[in-house]
DNA sequence: TTGTAGTTTAGCTATATTGCTAAATAGCGT
DNA sequence: ACGCTATTTAGCAATATAGCTAAACTACAA
């Protein structure tokens, strides 16, 4: 599939939107996660890894558990890349921009 | 539905994206849009209609026919939105935030 | 009013997605 | 090796999505 459409589906989901918010106070456990829903732990850990297939996070096993991390980067990059190509006029990746005009 | 939800699932569609790019030309009737794809007519109306959904474009009758046209402002206001709670560090939405300083 | 072009709506099928529970896997302590 | 915790994988049911064709609707022109 598509990187675009890796993102966009992968975002198209409010669990997994609130996943990313979660993730915004630093790295977390699967577990620790999984508890901040009403949703069954097998099913988060689904969308842990639709989140990690569109690589909006990372994940590393720290002993027992696996921490998951949030790749704002990467998340930026896939929707400023779009916006770029759809809007440019609109274009809000200013530095990036910048950069490549050697500034 | 929430706003965040329609705009991704809107943009989640190879089809409906591919639509937002050809409209950066500026605005088409349906017809010509669905003329671009090996897709049916109908298919295409529907895809317009979840685009308009989004608020991602808007549509206007010009006699027989409807003409959509890009909406840039809410696509990129959108994306930035959901940047700006995500991961505001790496906000791109400069412009934004520096009036929202007083700049 | 009848016809025709442009577009959408309705109804169908096939596939994808999301949730669940049960079972498998991975690491660690005993 | 055994048991315990953390997590994922497998398999199933319900719903959503995207495609199609046929039918309906809208505006215009004869």
């Amino acid at each position: 599939m598509k990187a675009a459409s890796r993102t966009f589906r992968a975002l198209a989901d409010p669990t997994r939107r609130q996943i990313l918010q979660d993730l915004k106070g630093g790295e977390l456990p699967a577990g620790e996660i999984a508890a901040r829903f009403s949703i069954s732990g097998p099913s988060i850990s689904r969308h842990l890894s639709i989140l990690k297939g569109a690589d909006l996070v990372s994940e590393r096993r720290v002993g027992n558990r696996i921490l998951y991390r949030l790749q704002p980067d990467r998340i930026a990059s896939a929707l400023g890349d779009f916006l770029s190509t759809v809007c440019p006029t609109q274009f809000l990746h200013r530095r990036k921009a910048k950069k490549e005009r050697g500034l």
